[in-house]
DNA sequence: CACAAGATTCTCT
DNA sequence: GAGAATCTTGTGA
């Protein structure tokens, strides 16, 4: 972490990372680095924030029965690629979980921003550190990602991948229902960085519980 | 072709 | 905390 290059962020998680149950992925991603370059520079952010979409069973899942549009066609090919699409205008990342045709994703909803907060906040309009990249929204506006980046395979450590981070080991994390899907408030499948300020949402009408360290 | 629906965010009270 | 803005996509006439 003190090299002053990028080559700690170098090394994109390998697919096979992705192709396993998408909630110990989703768990899995706290800690981990989102890796960003353009031409602009490098932009880098911890992964504070996660919800597991299950193609099984889960009604707030965009693939809910088999479900298949042009919109959601992502989800369904291979793992270790970026399912990006617009939610209010806005889009949002996910990374794609488990074999072709088992259409799981997990959603990034917030990075704890470490590297280009500069180039970032120019990207948000010069708000204050902490609003930078609290929320899925507020993240891939931060890190100029969009609906060209679907499909895109973030496992090859070109423009947007996700690279391990060891400084994450033994951080406590939490889990709770999903923000903003009423069909399932009783699955718990958010998980967060327990305390992190840049988790979108510290309190809400739900319950957190506390689910274990980082390994 | 019209229209409703969001895995959101911002701007007010 | 409530309400509006936002804009693409999916669905049904």
């Amino acid at each position: 972490m003190t090299t002053g290059t990028d080559l700690e962020f170098t090394d994109p998680l390998p697919l096979e990372f992705y192709n396993r149950d998408p909630v110990v992925v989703a768990r899995e991603l706290l800690g981990k680095m989102l890796v960003r370059r353009t031409r602009q520079g490098l932009c880098a952010g911890r992964i504070v924030e996660s919800e597991a979409y299950l193609a099984q069973n889960d009604p707030g899942c965009h693939a809910y029965g088999g479900r298949r549009t042009n919109r959601n066609a992502t989800m369904f090919g291979q793992p270790g690629r970026a399912y990006v699409y617009l939610c209010h205008g806005k889009a949002l990342i996910c990374a794609v979980i488990e074999p072709e045709d088992t259409a799981s994703v997990v959603l990034i909803r917030a990075i704890e921003p470490i590297t280009g907060i500069e180039l970032m906040a120019e990207r948000r309009g010069n708000v204050p550190t902490c609003d930078l990249t609290r929320g899925p929204g507020k993240l891939c506006q931060a890190l100029a990602i969009g609906l060209q980046h679907d499909g895109h395979d973030i496992t090859k450590g070109t423009g947007l991948w996700i690279a391990d981070h060891p400084d994450s080991k033994g951080v406590a994390i939490s889990k709770s229902p999903r923000i903003n899907v009423w069909a399932t408030p009783d699955l718990e499948l958010r998980f967060f960085i327990t305390g992190n300020p840049y988790v979108s949402k510290s309190r809400g009408p739900f319950q957190t519980t506390f689910t274990g360290v980082i390994a």
